[in-house]
DNA sequence: CCTCCAGCCTCACGCCACGTGAGGGTCAAG
DNA sequence: CTTGACCCTCACGTGGCGTGAGGCTGGAGG
């Protein structure tokens, strides 16, 4: 004895316009039709339905069972694939549950307008890199910083002023930028960046100098730690760069 | 010093067909626009797609971030919504994660195909509901078989052949189907779905001994035990109901 | 000036798994 | 015959983009 669409909804607790998809997407379908067009489901249909229902309570996608009971997969590569697939989901939605905890308690890895605050390494080389280069190290520092907290920061913030504050006073003694004690600073800051960010290459730092002095925002952010710095930074970063 | 489209999507990793669709959806849109037309972010729009970014990467929906960002909600419970609506999809996860974990030991407590073999009530139940009511009798058997391993359905069986078996010594001995001692066989049969599937009533009883005698299928699997038994049983689960 | 190329624009359809109606035919009971 | 529940197909929508198509813009170089 055959069942109707409607009669199977209820069996399954299914609504009719799933069931009319499953047909339409050939994962089950009627064994046969009245002239009328209705739908009759046989007992092996319903079989399979079940079949589809308890893969599907399992969290797999309707291609992947529809393989899945075509026998075009092996059993247990099936389910090796489907629990890694489902811990890979659980993975990420234990980091948002962690994040959401450094959100609340503002520490803010994630909040990046700290980092638009001030003399910012982070900011300044992703522009580097969006002029200059791939967005990598873009990625690589936005994978770092995610679990860096407050510690982390102010010691970033402290090196990084350290590190303008070494620059500012050889400006001020009247070194030139291309001597070597400011060249070994500018190693420093080269470093500073691998530690924390990414691998800072010459050419890239070379960069940075480039937008220090190029862009208004950030001749004016480091210029307040001694007016001018910006450009003896740039300097010292080209004279470093061309005796490599 | 304002950016492109493009500028944008490589400092934020970002697609320019997604920073098109965050302006379309006004989540984040350039400030400026050139006379050609092409979009200028400027700081301030870039700040808040960092806001837009921070809160997406907690799993957060591009329309509850838009709120967010508006002030149209307190902060904490922005985040206590977002962590019970994380710990729930957890939860999910884990479920589906101990499903498999039954399904790939065989024990199918979700294989439903093992319910089809035999005489197995929560099938005849189910398509009683789906002729006569609702689906709550079925989802709450689903709810509760969820759990059953190879004991319970042991248990099952077992009980559910002793009540067949008793039906069919009293049939074979010609008590009529109207007997007490049928009836107390009918009520136990009634008790035991309701102890293992859900509350069974009168009513939803008599649907299933129409059932048996209605469909072959059923009729057939019964009379596996004795012949003519599942009419025997209709009458039985009949003169119970109307003494009822 | 023209060409070329990278970048920009809008439009539109696709994905996944259905939800929701519209418009109209079918079936059985009264 | 009427009525009401059920059935059919068609089609657009959801969220967050991916992917092209077709065409305009701007700057460098010849």
């Amino acid at each position: 004895m055959a069942m109707t669409v409607g009669d199977l909804a209820k069996l399954t607790g299914l609504t009719v316009r799933t069931l009319h998809y499953y047909d339409e997407i050939g994962l089950c379908s009627p064994s046969q039709r009245t002239e009328a067009g209705y739908r009759l489901y046989a007992e092996d249909d319903v079989v399979r339905l079940q079949h589809v229902l308890v893969l599907r309570e399992l969290g797999m996608g309707l291609d992947e069972i529809g393989r899945a009971l075509a026998g075009d997969i092996d059993r247990d590569e099936l389910i090796r694939r489907h629990r890694a697939a489902l811990i890979e989901k659980r993975e990420r939605l234990d980091r948002m549950l962690a994040a959401l905890d450094h959100y609340e308690r503002g520490d803010a890895p994630m909040d990046f307008r700290t980092m638009f605050d001030g003399f910012d390494p982070a900011e300044h080389e992703a522009e580097a890199k969006a002029r200059w280069g791939t967005t990598d190290a873009y990625k690589e520092s936005a994978r770092r910083t995610k679990q860096y907290g407050p510690p982390e920061w102010d010691a970033i913030k402290r090196e990084a002023a350290a590190i303008g504050e070494q620059l500012a006073a050889l400006m001020r003694a009247g070194v030139p930028a291309a001597d070597p004690r400011a060249a070994a600073v500018i190693a420093e800051h080269r470093a500073h960046i691998t530690r924390w960010f990414y691998p800072c290459t010459v050419e890239i730092q070379r960069g940075l100098g480039e937008m220090y002095v190029a862009d208004a925002r950030f001749t004016a952010n480091i210029d307040k730690t001694a007016p001018g710095l910006a450009l003896y930074w740039r300097d010292a970063i080209r004279a470093s760069a061309d005796q490599t």
